[in-house]
DNA sequence: TTAATATTTAGACATTTGTCTAAATATACA
DNA sequence: TGTATATTTAGACAAATGTCTAAATATTAA
């Protein structure tokens, strides 16, 4: 729960779920979409790795990145709660 | 959308919003909930107020915190698009 | 094998963040 | 008025964060 919210607060990241809402992209095609270093999205994508937020499979010298959105209904559960009759 | 992320990466402001989903309650209240000292606990209002999640009421002497659903609404709203058809 | 491409790791650095104590402000009470 | 209570503001400080460049690793192609 930590580590979503953790790697939720970052424009960055946000935009880089939003581009793979639309499709899988490789780190280097992720990277050209940006005005950040590679290490930097690099480091991006780790922390959104790490919240499982988006998962990677690596293809021969590429590795392409998709998101996870069972974290998403996870998120989502938590949020409801506050929509919730208070008792 | 910025500063709602940022009020919600941190687990003693997110617990502060699951209080008050329960009832509103005073500053001085908050406090006792946590082994934080006042003016921490008075920060972290403070960023929840920035991004909407809550509303303060002063009442005499007292401060009262509530929350503020409808910013949870457009939280939710982001987030649903990654459930939605891939186009 | 050597060179090129894709990606990550390591380390540095400035900025932001969460916490604290001390002080300031505001209201209530005797 | 003077004192106690409630809360916030100011300022300091260590830890975390986002960025960069340089170097390391992995894979492909010549």
């Amino acid at each position: 729960m930590n580590s979503v919210f953790k790697a939720l607060n970052d424009s960055t990241r946000r935009e880089i779920l939003e581009l793979l809402r639309k499709k899988d992209m490789t780190a280097g095609e992720i990277v050209d979409k940006f005005h950040i270093s590679g290490p930097s999205i690099s480091h991006h994508l780790d922390l959104l790795k790490q919240a499982k937020l988006v998962v990677a499979e690596k293809e021969g010298q590429f590795v392409y990145y998709s998101l996870n959105t069972t974290v998403v209904d996870e998120i989502m559960k938590w949020f409801i709660q506050f929509k919730s009759k208070k008792k």
